[in-house]
DNA sequence: CCAAAAGTGTTATCTTTACACCCATGG
DNA sequence: CCATGGGTGTAAAGATAACACTTTTGG
C-alpha cells in the first residue's frame, strides 16, 4: 500500500534554506542572510531561488541537503533539519504567466546553520549570492513562502531549543551566544536573565577559560555540551 | 537548480497516520487506536502498514492523504496535518532480511485526527483494522518509527494548540474535552485547573445551552471557535 | 438528603521580568 | 579613576498546581 508505481510525472527535489549571520550593511546590526542561486533555465529563468538540486537514487534526504549545501558554501552544516515538503500541483506556475506547466517537482525542504566565517569565499560569485534573509529580491517558485516559512521556524526554535551555538565557534562566551539571540529575533535581551535561562539549561559548559583583552572584564568562555542525542526524526516540538 | 531529472528510481508515496479514540478493550478507558491495512503483496506481504498509496500526478500532497482517509474510513479528517518526509534509501527492507531490495520509496507522511463514532462500519473488515496506537503488531518497512513520531507529535502538540475538539462532535462539556485531553495524555487532569486553562486559550465559545439528564448539575456546553486560520504550511511551533 | 460532578475561590510555589548594584579589566 | 560590559542579587508580577468549598441536578 505504500508502494508507489513507477512512471509518475513527479520528480524529487530536495532544497535547502541556508542561514548565517553577518552584519547588515545599512546598519551594521548583526543580520541573517542567505545564499540564492541565479537560475539558469526556464521557468523563472535569471531569478533567485533556493539552492538544491534532485534527488539521487542512492541518496539519502539529508545527504542531499547536504551535499546541496558543500556546492553553495563549501561546507558542512553545523545543524540540519528537514523543514517541510511541498508539492502542490501548482506551485511551479505560481502567479508568473506565460510559461507551459512544465513537470511536477515535490520539494522536501532542508534549512541549515552555519558560521559565515567558514563559508569559502571561492564558491561565491559564481552563480550564488548571500541576501539578507528578511529583504530578499523576488524570487522563483513558491521560495519567498519557503523562506518565510523557514525563518518563522529558526525564530521560534532558538527560543526553546540550544540551536544558537550553531552559529558560533566552539568556545564562545555569554555575549556572543546573546547577541545570535538578538540578532535571530531582532530584539535587545536583558543580559542578566538571559544568562540564568542559558545555564538553566544545562547545556553550556564553561571551559574554565577567559577571554582575554576586552577593555573591560573578561568574560568566562563556555563550550556548547552535546546532551542527549536527537530522538525522533527531528524534534520539532 | 530546483527542477529534478525525469527518470530515477524513486518513487513518491503519502501515507497517513489516522488516530480516534475508544475505549481499550481491557481497562475500558479511553485510548488511541488507528487502522492499518494488510499488505498483499511483497515486501512485508501480510504484515501490517500505514494506509496510503502512490501520489497521483495531479494531486495535492494534502488530498492524497485525504484520498487515504477516505479509503479507509469513509470521512474526511478533522484535523490533517503534515508529519515528516521519510526517504532514507535504506528503509524499504530495515531489518528483515531475505528480501531484494525494491524501488527505493520516498513517504510523505500526514496525520490526522477523526472522531470514532464517525467512522463507517463497512468500510472496516476488508484488510483495514483498528488497533490501539501504543500496542501495535510488527509493522511493515519503518512504520513503527513512524507511528511512534506521530504519536509523540500529538501529545506535544495538544498541549499547546486547540486540537482535541477533533475527536469530539461540535458541542461538548469541558468534561468531554478534558477526557480527550487525559486520554491522549494517558494522565488524570485537575478538573478545575484545566477549566481556566482551556477557557484562557479563548477558543471555547459557551452555546448557552447546557447538556440534561447527568444525575448532577448540568454542565454547560461549548462550541470550537476556529480563531486565525493556519499561517505558514501548517503550523509546528 | 445523599452522591456526584460542575463550577468558583484561595493559597503556596515556581517562573519570568525588570532593574539595582558590585566586579574586573584596559586605557 | 573612569568607562564598559561581566556577573550577582532581589523584589514585583505572572503563571502553575493543589485543594477546599459551594452549586445543582437525579435518584
Amino acid at each position: 500500500m505504500t508502494t508507489s508505481s513507477i512512471d509518475q510525472r513527479v520528480s524529487l527535489a530536495v532544497s535547502t534554506v541556508i542561514f548565517a549571520l553577518r552584519p547588515h550593511p545599512d546598519t551594521g546590526l548583526m543580520t541573517l542572510w542567505l545564499p540564492l542561486v541565479r537560475r539558469i533555465r526556464e521557468p523563472y529563468e535569471g531569478m533567485w531561488a533556493l539552492p538544491g538540486g534532485p534527488l539521487e537514487a542512492d541518496e539519502d534526504l539529508a545527504a542531499s541537503a547536504q551535499h546541496t549545501l558543500e556546492r553553495t558554501t563549501g561546507l558542512a552544516p553545523n545543524y540540519l533539519e528537514q523543514l517541510y515538503a511541498f508539492g502542490n500541483v501548482d506551485r511551479s506556475h505560481s502567479d508568473t504567466v506565460g510559461y507551459r506547466s512544465s513537470d511536477r517537482v515535490v520539494s522536501i525542504v532542508y534549512w541549515a546553520l552555519v558560521r559565515q566565517d567558514e563559508v569559502a569565499r571561492a564558491v561565491d560569485g559564481e552563480n550564488v549570492e548571500w541576501f539578507v534573509a528578511d529583504d530578499l529580491p523576488p524570487l522563483a517558485f513558491d521560495h519567498a513562502q519557503i523562506v518565510d516559512y523557514a525563518l518563522a521556524r529558526l525564530r521560534a526554535k532558538i527560543t526553546y531549543t540550544p540551536i544558537a551555538h550553531a552559529f558560533l565557534p566552539t568556545e564562545f562566551t555569554l555575549a556572543d551566544l546573546r547577541a545570535v539571540h538578538e540578532a535571530v529575533l531582532r530584539t535587545t535581551l536583558d543580559p542578566a536573565n538571559f544568562r540564568r535561562q542559558a545555564l538553566a539549561t544545562k547545556t553550556l559548559v564553561p571551559t574554565g577559560t577567559c577571554l582575554q583583552g576586552t577593555s573591560h572584564r573578561p568574560p568566562a568562555l563556555f563550550r556548547f555540551e552535546a546532551g542527549a542525542p536527537t530522538p525522533a526524526p527531528e524534534e520539532q516540538r
